[in-house]
DNA sequence: CTTATATAGATGCAGCTGCATTTACACGAG
DNA sequence: CTCGTGTAAATGCAGCTGCATCTATATAAG
Protein backbone atom coordinates (compact mmCIF):
# COMPACT_ATOMS: atom_id res chain seq x y z
CA UNK A 1 0.00 0.00 0.00
CA UNK A 2 1.58 3.33 -1.15
CA UNK A 3 1.68 5.85 1.91
CA UNK A 4 0.04 9.26 1.17
CA UNK A 5 1.83 12.13 0.74
CA UNK A 6 1.01 14.37 3.37
CA UNK A 7 1.77 17.61 1.06
CA UNK A 8 -0.88 16.60 -1.25
CA UNK A 9 -3.09 17.56 1.22
CA UNK A 10 -1.43 20.49 3.11
CA UNK A 11 -0.33 22.44 -0.20
CA UNK A 12 -3.47 22.55 -1.36
CA UNK A 13 -5.40 22.93 1.96
CA UNK A 14 -3.23 26.43 2.57
CA UNK A 15 -3.60 27.38 -0.91
CA UNK A 16 -7.46 26.95 -0.14
CA UNK A 17 -7.55 28.51 2.80
CA UNK A 18 -5.38 31.65 1.96
CA UNK A 19 -7.66 32.30 -1.04
CA UNK A 20 -10.60 31.73 1.09
CA UNK A 21 -9.46 33.98 3.67
CA UNK A 22 -8.47 36.96 1.24
CA UNK A 23 -12.02 37.07 -0.51
CA UNK A 24 -13.46 37.25 2.60
CA UNK A 25 -11.38 39.95 4.94
CA UNK A 26 -11.31 41.74 1.44
CA UNK A 27 -15.31 41.81 1.47
CA UNK A 28 -15.41 42.74 4.81
CA UNK A 29 -12.70 45.86 4.47
CA UNK A 30 -14.65 46.47 1.75
CA UNK A 31 -17.93 47.14 3.81
CA UNK A 32 -15.78 48.90 6.08
CA UNK A 33 -16.32 46.00 8.89
CA UNK A 34 -13.60 44.89 11.33
CA UNK A 35 -11.40 41.53 10.18
CA UNK A 36 -12.29 38.05 11.66
CA UNK A 37 -10.72 37.92 14.42
CA UNK A 38 -13.02 40.35 15.73
CA UNK A 39 -16.16 38.67 14.20
CA UNK A 40 -15.04 35.30 16.45
CA UNK A 41 -14.58 36.87 19.67
CA UNK A 42 -17.85 39.16 19.05
CA UNK A 43 -19.83 35.45 17.95
CA UNK A 44 -18.61 33.89 21.02
CA UNK A 45 -19.47 36.52 23.07
CA UNK A 46 -23.13 36.20 21.81
CA UNK A 47 -23.34 32.82 22.25
CA UNK A 48 -22.44 33.25 25.88
CA UNK A 49 -25.08 35.69 26.60
CA UNK A 50 -25.72 37.37 30.01
CA UNK A 51 -22.98 34.93 31.40
CA UNK A 52 -20.63 36.67 29.10
CA UNK A 53 -17.21 34.79 28.91
CA UNK A 54 -14.12 35.19 31.17
CA UNK A 55 -11.04 35.86 28.95
CA UNK A 56 -9.41 32.04 29.24
CA UNK A 57 -12.52 30.45 27.62
CA UNK A 58 -12.32 32.75 24.83
CA UNK A 59 -8.53 31.54 24.56
CA UNK A 60 -9.54 27.90 24.23
CA UNK A 61 -12.57 28.76 22.42
CA UNK A 62 -10.78 30.61 19.45
CA UNK A 63 -7.44 28.77 20.06
CA UNK A 64 -5.58 32.38 20.75
CA UNK A 65 -2.75 32.98 22.78
CA UNK A 66 -3.46 34.46 26.15
CA UNK A 67 -2.07 37.94 25.05
CA UNK A 68 -3.86 37.67 22.00
CA UNK A 69 -6.87 37.34 23.61
CA UNK A 70 -6.25 40.42 26.20
CA UNK A 71 -5.36 42.86 23.35
CA UNK A 72 -8.36 41.79 20.84
CA UNK A 73 -10.06 42.61 23.71
CA UNK A 74 -8.79 45.72 24.26
CA UNK A 75 -9.69 46.44 20.75
CA UNK A 76 -12.98 45.45 20.96
CA UNK A 77 -13.62 47.67 24.29
CA UNK A 78 -12.28 50.66 22.81
CA UNK A 79 -14.25 50.32 20.09
CA UNK A 80 -17.19 50.19 22.32
CA UNK A 81 -17.93 46.44 21.55
CA UNK A 82 -17.43 44.77 25.07
CA UNK A 83 -17.22 45.73 28.43
CA UNK A 84 -14.97 44.57 31.34
CA UNK A 85 -16.55 43.14 34.08
CA UNK A 86 -14.77 42.57 37.52
CA UNK A 87 -15.07 39.18 38.02
CA UNK A 88 -17.38 37.88 41.25
CA UNK A 89 -15.39 35.26 43.12
CA UNK A 90 -12.32 35.92 41.59
CA UNK A 91 -10.56 39.02 42.22
CA UNK A 92 -7.94 38.29 39.36
CA UNK A 93 -10.72 37.74 36.58
CA UNK A 94 -13.08 39.70 34.88
CA UNK A 95 -16.30 39.05 32.38
CA UNK A 96 -16.27 40.65 29.27
CA UNK A 97 -19.54 40.96 27.66
CA UNK A 98 -21.12 41.94 24.30
CA UNK A 99 -22.92 45.25 24.26
CA UNK A 100 -25.56 46.08 21.86
CA UNK A 101 -23.10 48.10 19.25
CA UNK A 102 -20.94 44.65 19.54
CA UNK A 103 -23.99 42.37 18.38
CA UNK A 104 -25.37 45.11 15.96
CA UNK A 105 -22.02 44.87 14.47
CA UNK A 106 -21.23 41.30 14.26
CA UNK A 107 -24.97 40.82 12.84
CA UNK A 108 -23.92 43.23 10.34
CA UNK A 109 -20.47 41.04 9.42
CA UNK A 110 -22.36 38.12 9.28
CA UNK A 111 -24.40 39.32 6.24
CA UNK A 112 -20.80 39.88 4.29
CA UNK A 113 -19.18 37.47 5.97
CA UNK A 114 -21.81 34.70 4.92
CA UNK A 115 -22.41 36.22 1.68
CA UNK A 116 -18.05 36.00 1.01
CA UNK A 117 -17.80 32.71 1.52
CA UNK A 118 -20.67 31.31 -0.43
CA UNK A 119 -18.78 33.03 -3.20
CA UNK A 120 -15.53 31.86 -2.05
CA UNK A 121 -16.14 28.18 -1.24
CA UNK A 122 -19.53 26.99 -3.20
CA UNK A 123 -18.39 27.67 -7.11
CA UNK A 124 -15.82 24.70 -7.08
CA UNK A 125 -18.10 21.82 -5.85
CA UNK A 126 -21.19 20.00 -6.23
CA UNK A 127 -22.91 19.44 -3.53
CA UNK A 128 -21.78 15.92 -3.02
CA UNK A 129 -18.47 16.89 -3.28
CA UNK A 130 -19.24 19.12 -0.86
CA UNK A 131 -20.54 17.16 1.56
CA UNK A 132 -17.94 14.62 1.71
CA UNK A 133 -15.13 17.34 2.10
CA UNK A 134 -16.88 18.74 4.80
CA UNK A 135 -16.85 15.06 5.94
CA UNK A 136 -13.65 14.41 5.69
CA UNK A 137 -11.86 17.90 6.99
CA UNK A 138 -14.24 16.89 10.21
CA UNK A 139 -11.52 14.23 10.89
CA UNK A 140 -8.73 16.63 11.64
CA UNK A 141 -11.27 18.01 14.73
CA UNK A 142 -11.08 14.58 16.97
CA UNK A 143 -8.12 13.86 18.09
CA UNK A 144 -6.26 11.30 16.04
CA UNK A 145 -6.59 7.31 16.35
CA UNK A 146 -2.82 6.84 17.39
CA UNK A 147 -3.76 9.90 20.27
CA UNK A 148 -4.23 7.01 22.90
CA UNK A 149 -4.13 8.41 26.74
CA UNK B 1 -31.43 19.49 -3.43
CA UNK B 2 -30.14 21.05 -0.71
CA UNK B 3 -27.53 23.76 -0.56
CA UNK B 4 -24.87 22.77 1.23
CA UNK B 5 -23.05 25.34 3.71
CA UNK B 6 -20.07 26.54 3.08
CA UNK B 7 -18.73 26.75 6.82
CA UNK B 8 -19.21 23.00 7.16
CA UNK B 9 -15.93 23.17 4.92
CA UNK B 10 -14.46 26.40 5.93
CA UNK B 11 -14.56 25.66 9.57
CA UNK B 12 -12.79 22.40 9.72
CA UNK B 13 -10.32 23.39 6.80
CA UNK B 14 -9.70 26.84 9.12
CA UNK B 15 -9.07 24.78 12.15
CA UNK B 16 -7.20 21.94 10.26
CA UNK B 17 -4.94 25.02 8.78
CA UNK B 18 -4.45 26.39 12.37
CA UNK B 19 -3.40 23.14 13.69
CA UNK B 20 -1.25 22.01 11.03
CA UNK B 21 0.51 25.11 10.78
CA UNK B 22 0.99 24.88 14.66
CA UNK B 23 2.61 21.69 14.46
CA UNK B 24 4.83 22.44 11.68
CA UNK B 25 6.28 25.88 13.08
CA UNK B 26 6.92 24.68 16.32
CA UNK B 27 8.93 21.96 15.31
CA UNK B 28 10.82 23.70 13.27
CA UNK B 29 11.71 26.58 16.00
CA UNK B 30 12.48 23.77 18.09
CA UNK B 31 14.94 22.85 15.62
CA UNK B 32 16.54 26.29 15.95
CA UNK B 33 15.15 26.55 12.50
CA UNK B 34 13.13 29.81 10.50
CA UNK B 35 9.51 29.85 9.87
CA UNK B 36 7.95 28.67 6.83
CA UNK B 37 7.59 32.16 5.25
CA UNK B 38 11.76 31.74 4.77
CA UNK B 39 11.11 28.01 3.13
CA UNK B 40 9.21 29.06 0.40
CA UNK B 41 10.98 31.67 -0.69
CA UNK B 42 14.38 29.24 -0.63
CA UNK B 43 12.57 26.76 -1.97
CA UNK B 44 11.30 29.10 -5.21
CA UNK B 45 14.71 30.09 -5.37
CA UNK B 46 16.14 26.73 -5.46
CA UNK B 47 14.38 25.52 -7.60
CA UNK B 48 14.92 28.35 -10.05
CA UNK B 49 18.69 27.75 -10.09
CA UNK B 50 21.40 29.69 -11.44
CA UNK B 51 18.57 31.72 -13.33
CA UNK B 52 17.18 33.29 -9.69
CA UNK B 53 14.08 35.05 -9.86
CA UNK B 54 13.13 38.75 -10.17
CA UNK B 55 10.86 39.64 -6.97
CA UNK B 56 7.88 40.44 -8.66
CA UNK B 57 7.86 36.36 -9.77
CA UNK B 58 8.31 35.26 -6.53
CA UNK B 59 5.61 37.22 -5.82
CA UNK B 60 3.50 35.73 -7.79
CA UNK B 61 4.44 31.93 -6.83
CA UNK B 62 4.54 32.86 -3.13
CA UNK B 63 1.17 35.02 -3.62
CA UNK B 64 2.86 37.12 -1.00
CA UNK B 65 2.36 41.52 -1.28
CA UNK B 66 5.56 43.00 -3.13
CA UNK B 67 6.38 44.69 0.21
CA UNK B 68 6.13 41.45 1.33
CA UNK B 69 8.51 39.66 -0.86
CA UNK B 70 10.68 42.88 -0.72
CA UNK B 71 10.87 42.78 3.32
CA UNK B 72 11.42 38.86 3.29
CA UNK B 73 14.40 38.84 0.90
CA UNK B 74 15.39 42.07 2.90
CA UNK B 75 15.55 39.51 6.23
CA UNK B 76 17.29 36.27 3.83
CA UNK B 77 19.68 38.24 2.56
CA UNK B 78 20.89 39.64 5.76
CA UNK B 79 20.94 36.25 7.24
CA UNK B 80 22.96 35.28 4.04
CA UNK B 81 20.78 33.19 2.67
CA UNK B 82 20.44 34.88 -0.59
CA UNK B 83 22.02 37.58 -2.79
CA UNK B 84 20.56 40.52 -4.66
CA UNK B 85 22.45 40.90 -8.26
CA UNK B 86 21.94 43.43 -10.62
CA UNK B 87 19.39 42.74 -13.77
CA UNK B 88 21.21 43.68 -16.96
CA UNK B 89 18.47 44.38 -19.14
CA UNK B 90 16.14 46.27 -16.48
CA UNK B 91 17.69 48.86 -14.29
CA UNK B 92 14.72 48.94 -12.02
CA UNK B 93 14.74 45.24 -11.04
CA UNK B 94 17.29 42.92 -9.53
CA UNK B 95 18.12 38.88 -9.58
CA UNK B 96 17.26 36.72 -6.59
CA UNK B 97 20.02 33.90 -5.92
CA UNK B 98 20.43 31.38 -3.24
CA UNK B 99 23.44 31.11 -1.91
CA UNK B 100 24.85 27.66 -0.38
CA UNK B 101 24.07 28.65 3.13
CA UNK B 102 20.41 29.16 1.96
CA UNK B 103 20.25 25.58 0.04
CA UNK B 104 22.01 24.41 3.31
CA UNK B 105 19.42 25.51 5.53
CA UNK B 106 16.46 24.80 3.08
CA UNK B 107 17.85 21.12 3.39
CA UNK B 108 17.43 21.48 7.08
CA UNK B 109 14.37 22.37 7.30
CA UNK B 110 13.12 19.93 4.99
CA UNK B 111 13.70 17.20 7.29
CA UNK B 112 11.81 18.54 9.99
CA UNK B 113 9.28 20.26 7.75
CA UNK B 114 8.26 16.90 6.19
CA UNK B 115 8.83 14.89 9.23
CA UNK B 116 6.19 17.36 11.22
CA UNK B 117 3.94 17.62 8.59
CA UNK B 118 3.61 13.45 8.15
CA UNK B 119 2.83 13.48 11.69
CA UNK B 120 0.27 15.99 11.95
CA UNK B 121 -1.72 14.98 8.55
CA UNK B 122 -1.38 11.05 8.22
CA UNK B 123 -2.89 10.07 11.39
CA UNK B 124 -5.45 11.21 10.96
CA UNK B 125 -6.85 9.78 7.49
CA UNK B 126 -6.93 6.43 5.81
CA UNK B 127 -4.79 6.16 2.60
CA UNK B 128 -8.18 6.23 0.55
CA UNK B 129 -9.21 9.02 2.74
CA UNK B 130 -6.22 10.85 1.82
CA UNK B 131 -6.30 10.78 -1.49
CA UNK B 132 -10.14 11.64 -2.37
CA UNK B 133 -9.11 14.69 0.27
CA UNK B 134 -6.09 15.76 -1.94
CA UNK B 135 -8.59 15.39 -4.59
CA UNK B 136 -11.10 17.38 -3.28
CA UNK B 137 -9.00 20.29 -2.12
CA UNK B 138 -7.45 20.53 -5.58
CA UNK B 139 -9.83 21.31 -6.88
CA UNK B 140 -9.68 24.78 -5.77
CA UNK B 141 -6.67 25.25 -7.23
CA UNK B 142 -8.24 25.69 -10.46
CA UNK B 143 -10.83 28.38 -11.30
CA UNK B 144 -14.09 27.65 -10.35
CA UNK B 145 -16.46 26.31 -13.23
CA UNK B 146 -18.90 29.98 -12.79
CA UNK B 147 -15.03 31.81 -13.79
CA UNK B 148 -15.72 31.62 -17.13
CA UNK B 149 -13.87 34.26 -19.62
C1' DC C 1 14.69 64.55 -27.44
C1' DT C 2 10.69 65.54 -24.17
C1' DT C 3 6.92 64.26 -21.68
C1' DA C 4 3.39 61.22 -19.75
C1' DT C 5 2.44 56.94 -17.98
C1' DA C 6 3.49 52.44 -16.24
C1' DT C 7 6.30 49.11 -13.69
C1' DA C 8 10.07 47.33 -10.16
C1' DG C 9 11.14 47.75 -5.86
C1' DA C 10 11.97 50.28 -1.23
C1' DT C 11 10.31 52.56 2.89
C1' DG C 12 7.97 55.54 6.82
C1' DC C 13 4.40 54.89 9.83
C1' DA C 14 0.86 52.77 12.45
C1' DG C 15 -0.99 48.70 14.11
C1' DC C 16 -0.43 43.73 15.28
C1' DT C 17 2.15 39.47 17.13
C1' DG C 18 5.37 36.72 19.81
C1' DC C 19 8.07 36.37 23.74
C1' DA C 20 9.23 37.15 28.20
C1' DT C 21 8.13 39.24 32.23
C1' DT C 22 5.23 41.41 35.62
C1' DT C 23 1.27 42.27 38.61
C1' DA C 24 -2.41 40.71 41.18
C1' DC C 25 -4.94 37.46 43.30
C1' DA C 26 -5.98 32.34 44.80
C1' DC C 27 -4.99 28.43 47.41
C1' DG C 28 -2.78 24.89 50.06
C1' DA C 29 1.00 23.74 53.61
C1' DG C 30 2.95 24.69 57.78
C1' DC D 1 -1.26 34.41 59.68
C1' DT D 2 2.72 33.55 56.45
C1' DC D 3 4.93 31.57 52.80
C1' DG D 4 5.42 29.16 48.49
C1' DT D 5 3.29 27.88 44.38
C1' DG D 6 -0.10 28.31 40.80
C1' DT D 7 -3.28 30.88 37.76
C1' DA D 8 -5.60 35.27 35.45
C1' DA D 9 -4.50 38.88 32.93
C1' DA D 10 -1.55 42.91 31.37
C1' DT D 11 2.56 44.88 29.25
C1' DG D 12 7.44 46.39 27.39
C1' DC D 13 10.03 45.33 23.57
C1' DA D 14 11.40 43.67 19.19
C1' DG D 15 10.01 42.04 14.94
C1' DC D 16 6.40 41.66 11.31
C1' DT D 17 2.37 43.38 8.30
C1' DG D 18 -0.59 46.55 5.78
C1' DC D 19 -1.06 50.80 3.69
C1' DA D 20 0.35 54.52 1.29
C1' DT D 21 3.88 56.72 -0.79
C1' DC D 22 8.27 57.35 -2.94
C1' DT D 23 12.31 56.64 -6.09
C1' DA D 24 14.13 54.97 -10.20
C1' DT D 25 13.87 53.09 -14.50
C1' DA D 26 11.22 51.64 -18.62
C1' DT D 27 8.19 52.51 -22.36
C1' DA D 28 5.02 54.80 -25.43
C1' DA D 29 3.32 59.22 -27.52
C1' DG D 30 4.19 63.45 -29.63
Amino acid sequence: METPDPFDIWLPLARAHKSILATVEAALKQAGLPGLDWYDMLWELERAGNEGLRPYELQQKLLLPQYGVSRLADRLAKAGYLIRQECSGDGRGQILLLTAAGAETRAQMWTVYSEAMQQAVTPHFSPGEARRLAELLAKFLRPSPADKI
